[in-house]
DNA sequence: GATGAATGAGGATTCATTCAT
DNA sequence: TATGAATGAATCCTCATTCAT
């Protein structure tokens, strides 16, 4: 069923129906596995208009993550309270990460899942995202324990920290069961990751 | 260049010949992208031979995920100090899973970043691996703490941990300057999530 | 040599030159010996345009048999002349049967030499239009000879005239000396069949 | 299975043993579509031994079809009574013909089904097979009706005999219900021929 | 007499991509 | 703005056939 159907639509709304749909199909396909057939398929519109808006597979692909990515990013960003404590950024920007990927979770798994296949041209632009929020992670931790931002004690924290929380929402998008609500994933990870496990005292 | 060459070969030694080849070859494309030319020029043998004992592309993914989670798990196991307290069992598994996948960088990459793509039907072997992995460690967190291995709380903190494992793996592997060595990874991760952040002193 | 070379035709025409392009080259060379390279070279066209229109080298074939098998039965069918006594029917169906197929010998081949292979998945399209051909024959002996037509010798009796009618065109097609016409095969068979062999008189 | 598995067995014994396997695989299969694995599995041998006795597939299944030809020849022949009148004679011939083809219906759908495909190399031997016994059925009928035995409509009639033969050969050994017998299927064919439809009173 | 090991060649099928309109 | 028609280039997979033992 096409997403929308209608005949001369504006190109920024085509485009946007276009980025749906692909997210939508590579997020169940993978990069490879996806044609550019079921895409247009999938957008409505016939696959030379694809070609025409997006220019190739791999430019297609490029734009869901370039979108995704700075989606999520924002939404981390927004989620922050600057001038905070760091303690209270972190939780915030926790807070906004699993809210964000619950709330789409064809965009993470993209991102998280099928973007990560070593090889394609695109690895490049999941890594500089990727990049960004081990950054924002690193400066918070330098600035809650007092290190460099480029130590590399630190920069180990905040790999396991963004490693930590991208597993988790891993996790709340596959768990066959009830799925955990973003602020108790939140909270787990603050506990998990502020306090230390030799501290936490599980629920009963 | 064929990786052997000889002829004539027992089929136990060319096959284990072909899962070489196919780990590094599926490491470097990933799944869809690797041509069994490419496995079969790099094995040493014509592709009919690959058929004849691997069946097909998807069976021989397959074997490689097998082979190679097999090996991590082995590798884990054997590294844990069997009826020691918690914390050390912890960090002796954390020791073995940081230089078992920097011993087997092609290993670690098939299995944590190609063989991940959601929708292909070897998803579940890798899955599996991961619940292996994520149940040990929820075992040693319940006992840690004092909480029952199946609470929710529980097994976040395991797949947290298990993701901050996994992250620090993929820095390593990626890392461009001085890779960190296993022990100090994972006593960058004891730390982490043992004492948690707020009581982490780092170097400087 | 194309056997037609225009671009850009609409895709009914296009379907239609494969078919007779795909009922030549099967007629040649059986379905298994038959390759798509050879029929979308011998249709003027690429072969992923046998593919888009056609699906797959089994659908083709089938669509095949069923244009031929449908051509075939019309032709019996349009000259049996309806309301006339059984022996006049008989006398019109065998002359359209070995009219058309010595028009057509390369659809009666396909049906008659190639098609016939068991295990085959379009088997059951044959059997079907033979069925179709015995029943008739089984209706009009019944009639002549007030028998019931689902009686066991009439069946027998309809299946030695459709094998007597098949032989004898299988022996047009191939004899290498001068054809025989449809109407002296038809006239053959009249008296082999209605008077049998006993009050044959042979030419001379 | 293997068929015998024993080692070391005299070579004639083991070509007939391959030769029963062919058989069996090429009727379910039809030439191009058996492989040598399935037949030489079913033969309980290795491929190469095969190739050693038997040289090729083609030539394999051309030793086939001689083999099955020449059987069905000798039971048609061994059951003709030598100088009885025409009609006995016939009488017997399709005695022996239908009851040799109810007896080995695998060596008959090679004949019958599978052998019958046009342009492959094999077709010679068939067709050959098929001319020995339209010229005896022509002597026969020259012989009934007082005509020359190579006269064209004594042709007709012979390609007609045979044809129905044949037919109701195939309709016994593919008919689901309960098949008619050897010596039935003679008698209806007798009638048939002999004294024509105008002439035949059925069952009721 | 018999086989485990090995391959050259070819066939069906799919896909990203582009014209011509 | 939008598309029906068309293809070059791969890719997976199979098979008849042969060595070396």
């Amino acid at each position: 069923m096409p997403a929308a159907g209608g005949k001369r639509v504006p190109r920024a709304v085509r485009e946007r129906q276009m980025l749906d749909a692909a997210v939508a199909v590579f997020a169940r396909r993978g990069f490879r596995a996806a044609s550019m057939d079921e895409i247009a398929e999938a957008a409505g519109v016939s696959k030379p208009l694809v070609y025409l808006y997006l220019n190739s597979k791999e430019d297609l692909f490029t734009a869901c993550i370039r979108r995704e990515a700075d989606a999520l990013t924002a939404a981390v960003r927004d989620a922050v309270e600057a001038g905070a404590p760091p303690e209270r950024q972190l939780w915030g920007g926790l807070l906004g990460f699993f809210e964000h990927t619950a709330a789409h979770p064809d965009g993470w798994t993209v991102l998280y899942s099928q973007a990560r296949t070593v090889g394609e041209p695109f690895a490049a632009e999941v890594a500089s995202l990727r990049a960004r929020i081990v950054d924002f992670a690193a400066g918070l931790i330098a600035a809650a324990c007092g290190g460099a931002p480029g130590a590399p004690e630190v920069a180990a924290y905040a790999y396991a920290l963004v490693g930590a929380a991208e597993s988790l929402a891993g996790w709340a998008a596959t768990a066959p069961g009830p799925v955990p609500a973003g602020r108790e994933l939140a909270a787990s990870l603050m506990t998990f990751a502020w306090s230390g496990l030799s501290r936490a005292v599980p629920a009963q």
